[in-house]
RNA sequence: CGCGGGGUGGAGCAGUUUGGUAGCUCGUCGGGCUCAUAACCCGAAGGUCAUAGGUUCAAAUCCUGUCCCCGCAACCA
């Protein structure tokens, strides 16, 4: 059977607005690997939806007023606008907390993990706000450092001295909720013993496509060895733990042990969406023809290359992820200063700010595939953005489309002229050769899932292309020798059309417009991009494809 | 000795796995061309590849030490 690959991206926290980072973190390259899969021939599925539980989202609500349920329809929306924006197409979008799919997957998996034993219920103080009536995560929690004495640090850890705090550690305790006493307090959890997958992770690392700086980072987590973590939490706003069990009461799932499950809900609901049944998704989850692959955050890192391996593991029937492809994160530069993203700082570069201001989706597809943070965190800087679309996208690939046609148009009614193999020189042997280069090797870094190097391929090959038409000067030869002219302007023709083939899983409507000029409707197939267009046949120059941003 | 990443011409980056003339884009200067979105092509200036030492016929690339920058250190999505 031939093998099909699921891709996933990670589920974006409906608590916030998408930023660049994000598109260029996950949900772009994963869309760029989807088409190119496709455009292959290849069955691929990219499934992805939000995740909607968790603390931050129940804080979030308290502090607007309004119940969770309404936090996460805000931002459900807002981000499958701003997907939808700049073209990430999902075959399926859903939701951890609408879908009953999704629960019940969920429970299946906790259920079944807790049969096997791979859980150990354990009582632990933990902080409790006496006003908010609830239990806090740490880093809610404000008070004096144990250690170094410096008033006002986060439960979680002191910036004063560095030393990570607990509920021992942090002294005279205050929410940052309700900004009332804080107590310690002994509740029940139930536990995943992750020493006993220590080397299930370590075989799977090793087998896995993982990027190398990931690995090294997953291997030295390993090497300090693995420790229990709670998988369930005292809110309310959760998936119920399915147990009947007294303890149980009032506790939800962890968030994170929910939300990877979503990839397999979200399969499950889109093969219930299309009519083939409540089973069908195991054709995707149990079947070793499958090959899934996650695309994540850094921030996701260690639960999907640890947590998220050992629950699969712990489970049994489920495939365990071909690869887990792990970005940095992406700064921002303003002015001279590299900052973190951050809302409150006021710099996010938000997607639907950007779509507001009606640029061109495309123009942004191109430039964050370009600084895909994939070795390295890296900067978006709106002046190098501008600079770039206009260098790369305006002056060289879409002046060298226009000026072909333009060409053609004027002396050659716009037909395509002859360019049988016989005519060639040794220019358009080197202009083939390029070609055949930037399709291998754009292949090559497609495979290695670094939609940065197959750009700056495909750029190479743009730059040499305008070389080639300079080099045969048509505007010479046009009065001494027409067929070496019409040559010039086929084989530039015959250029763009690779061009459209290899841009179309990063661009995809520039990409189908200039394959229109050429009267082909429908998508090549990547291997086909020197299928050429006849000589003799009438073509259409595309007009401006990429209009310049004024930056003077 | 906590873990990881980084330090390459004015700016931004590639090259380091598999040592062998230091490459790309932008900027600057000069030239060419006029088909094209004032675009394109050619050439030049500019780098002791953070630093000190080592291995080698040969090191940005391998080894060791040092300095600087940045993340992470797992209750937070």
């Amino acid at each position: 059977m031939a093998k099909k690959t699921l891709i996933t991206a990670g589920l974006p926290y409906s608590n916030g607005d998408l930023h660049v980072g994000h598109i260029a973190g996950c949900y772009l390259p994963a869309d760029i690997y989807n088409r190119y899969l496709k455009m292959q021939g290849k069955e691929s599925l990219y499934v992805c939806g939000s995740d909607d539980h968790g603390v931050a989202i129940v804080i979030s609500a308290k502090q607007k007023g309004i119940c969770p349920e309404e936090v996460v329809a805000y931002y459900h929306e807002r981000q499958q606008k701003a997907f939808a924006g700049l073209m990430i197409d999902f075959d399926h979008y859903g939701s951890t907390s609408k879908s009953p799919t999704h629960k019940e997957v969920s429970e299946d998996l906790f259920l079944k993990l807790h049969d096997k034993g791979y859980f150990s219920k354990e009582t632990t103080e933990q902080f409790y706000d006496i006003e908010s009536k609830a239990f806090l995560p740490d880093r809610y929690v404000k008070g004096t450092c144990g250690f170094c004495g410096a008033e006002n640090q986060n439960g979680d850890q002191c910036e004063q001295c560095g030393k990570i705090l607990d509920t021992d550690s942090l002294k005279d305790p205050q929410s940052t909720l309700s900004g009332g006493e804080v107590v310690k307090k002994p509740t029940v959890h139930w536990f995943l013993d992750l020493t006993k997958s220590e080397e299930v992770v370590a075989q799977w690392l090793d087998e896995a496509d993982v990027r190398d700086n990931t690995k090294a980072f997953v291997k030295g987590l390993l090497g300090a060895g693995l420790v229990k973590r709670s998988m369930t939490r005292d809110i309310s706003w959760g998936l119920p733990v399915p147990l009947d069990d007294p303890d149980a009461q009032g506790k939800v799932l962890y968030v994170w042990f929910d939300a990877p499950i979503g990839y397999i809900s979200n399969v499950k609901d889109l093969m219930i969406e299309n009519d083939k049944g409540p089973e069908a998704y195991k054709n995707w989850w149990n079947n070793k023809d499958t090959d899934v692959y996650h695309f994540i955050g850094e921030d996701n890192t260690v639960f999907h290359c640890i947590i998220w391996i050992a629950m699969l593991q712990a489970y049994g029937d489920y495939n365990l992820p071909k690869g887990v492809i792990v970005n940095n994160f992406m700064n921002v530069k303003v002015g001279e200063e590299v900052e973190k993203i951050s809302k409150s700082k006021g710099n996010a570069v938000a997607i639907l700010d950007y779509l507001e201001l009606e640029r061109d989706p495309e123009y942004l597809r191109y430039y964050l595939s370009m600084i895909a943070p994939e070795k390295a965190r890296t900067n978006f800087n709106e002046a190098e953005f501008f600079q770039a679309c206009n260098s790369d996208l305006a002056d060289t690939l879409g002046n060298f489309i226009n000026r072909a046609f333009a060409f053609g148009n004027k002396y050659f009614e716009g037909k395509m002229p002859s360019y049988e193999e016989i005519l060639w020189g040794d220019l358009e042997k080197t202009l083939v050769e390029k070609t055949e280069h930037c399709h291998n090797k754009m292949t090559e870094h497609l495979n290695n899932f670094s939609t940065r190097n197959a750009m700056r391929e495909f750029f190479e090959f743009a730059r040499y292309c305008n070389k080639y038409f300079n080099d045969k000067a048509p505007w010479v030869s046009r009065k001494t020798d027409m067929a070496d002219a019409g040559l010039a302007v086929a084989m530039s023709l015959n250029a763009a059309q690779s061009m459209a083939v290899f841009l179309a899983p990063f661009l995809p409507v520039k990409s189908k417009k200039i394959l229109s000029s050429f009267g082909t409707e429908e998508v090549l197939a990547w291997s086909d991009y020197k299928s050429y267009t006849k000589s003799g046949t009438q073509v259409t120059a595309p007009g401006v494809l990429f209009p310049k941003f004024d930056i003077s």
